[in-house]
RNA sequence: GGAGAUGUGGCUGAGUGGUCGAAAGCGCCGGUUUGCUAAAUCGGUGAUGGAGUCAAAUCCAUCCGCAGGUUCGAAUCCUGUCGUCUCCGCCA
């Protein structure tokens, strides 16, 4: 949510965002509410004072007439100011309907685009796509060799999107993780393992829709809990209406999960496999912090994803993400993209990571603040996410790239340690 | 799942219908005193929205988990809700 004076005062800029990142906007009908609640707002507080002033004089009455006359008028002014009080609620709750539907604003060098043709390519990384002198296998045939991966099974238990992992595979995911926490710790985060539900309130502070035809959750029926997206929810929701002391930040999370994602209307997609599945296991970065740390911070997030893909020896490239593909949240976006030699025709690049800065945008639904020494009042932190592994994409990067022609799977040297030493996995 | 208790400012904690945004203590900030520190002592010390000002001062409204209700008036009474605690049951 954008701060209301803020729209008001930069009507145009505003519009002008909603265009770039192509999102339909209403900002002249809230700038004629939110003058019509001005004024109500003003009638409101003027009706209650002159309530207050004679509710005050009632206990000084002499007489018992005199009571009740002024009793009378106290009640005469209360109604009023129900009935000012009532409108004004209802023009807030309209504005509030217009404010949800604003996206934050976008970084200026943001490429402006309305979808993903706009995005921008900033760079490659340390690891070039590979030649094979073989034709090389995807995911889904190289686990099904050394029968790591069930979908079969998964259907049967769960349905189609959910899926078993078996023996080595399994071996694998948990290295990853041990790795990505151990890196991320390294690094000053503070590992936590997160509710795999949250409420919807929370979902909505992030910027999810809990439930309704286009959510990409999945809620719990009798209850107001969902299962989680992703563990930017609860990470971001665990210090919803609380208020830092500015020198606790900023403060970093690692967040392990389990995540879950309906992926309505997503049918018929690019997704075979392990690509998009209804529930995979991820290791989320988040970050609370002062507004003038979060473009560096963003920056680190996107540096300490470019590291551990570059750990894993992975090919990928940096995508800047263009202002109409960015979500309402995010005020600036990048993507790693990692090198999928099994995808399509003769390999293709396939998101693997996203590192969002959302600035003050969910701080402000969530009503997380900050408070400096000495410094009256308290201020909106900045908010920023980013993903270490998703832990399904990060299998299928893996396979990909380093099988060999024997269909084993070489075992990049990081995660080695985590696997007993062993280099490859697979094979005779 | 059943029964009960409870939720006040950074913290502890008083307040059970009328100048209560809220006593007191602690903490914090500033002053005084003391050779330094400690101690003592005095003063100050919440948030949000609005008016006001160059900026302040100042003024108004709202806030005692949250949302409603009763009342001229609610931290105080009522209802719901969320959280916490205790006991019982169940259980990894």
């Amino acid at each position: 949510m954008l701060d209301r004076k803020y729209v008001v005062a930069n009507a145009d800029a505003v519009k002008e965002n909603c265009q770039n990142r192509n999102v339909p906007q209403a900002v002249d009908q809230l700038l004629e509410l939110e003058s019509q609640r001005r004024d109500l707002l003003k009638q409101v507080e003027e009706l209650n004072r002159d309530a207050n002033a004679v509710s005050k004089t009632i206990g000084q009455a002499k007489t018992d007439e005199e009571r009740e006359e002024r009793k009378a008028r106290g009640r005469e002014l209360r109604e009023q100011k129900e009935v000012a009080q009532k409108q004004h609620d209802e023009v807030d709750a309209q504005i509030r309907e217009i404010e949800l539907q604003l996206p934050n604003m976008a970084h200026p060098d943001a490429p402006v685009g309305v979808d993903d043709k706009a995005n921008l390519e900033l760079g490659q990384g340390k690891h070039a796509p590979r030649e094979f002198d073989f034709s090389p296998l995807d995911h889904v045939e190289i686990g099904q060799q050394w029968d790591w991966l069930d979908f079969e099974g998964g259907a049967r238990t769960s349905g189609a999107g959910f899926y078993f992992l078996k023996g080595d595979l399994v071996l694998l995911d948990l290295a990853i993780q041990q790795y990505a926490v151990n890196e991320l710790v390294r690094r000053g985060f503070l590992p936590m393992t997160t509710p795999d539900l949250a409420r919807d309130s929370i979902l909505e502070g992030i910027g999810f829709m809990p439930r309704g035809p286009e959510t990409q959750v999945y809620s719990v029926e009798n209850s107001n809990l969902c299962l989680i997206g992703t563990a930017e929810i609860t990470l971001g929701g665990l210090y919803s209406g609380e208020t830092f002391d500015a020198e606790q930040l900023p403060l970093k999370l690692c967040g392990i999960s389990h995540c879950f994602r309906t992926e309505a209307g997503a049918a018929g997609r690019a997704s075979r496999g392990l690509y998009r599945v209804h529930q995979f296991t991820k290791i989320e970065m988040f970050i609370f912090c002062l507004p003038d740390q979060s473009d560096a911070l963003h920056e680190e997030l996107r540096q300490i994803e470019c590291d551990l893909f570059d750990a894993i020896e992975v090919p990928y490239r940096i995508v800047d993400t263009a202002t109409g593909d960015l979500g309402g949240p995010a005020y600036r976006k990048y993507d790693l993209e990692a090198w999928m030699p099994g995808r399509g025709e003769a390999g293709e690049w396939g998101e693997v990571t996203s590192t969002s800065n959302c600035t003050d945008y969910q701080a402000r639904r969530l009503n997380v603040r900050y408070k400096q020494k000495d410094v009256k009042g308290t201020h909106f932190v900045h908010t920023l996410n980013g993903t270490a592994f998703a832990l399904s994409r990060a299998l299928i990067s893996i396979l990909e790239n380093h099988q060999n022609a024997d269909g084993s799977v070489n075992v990049p040297e990081v995660l080695r340690p985590y696997l007993q030493g062993r280099e490859k996995l697979g094979g005779p």
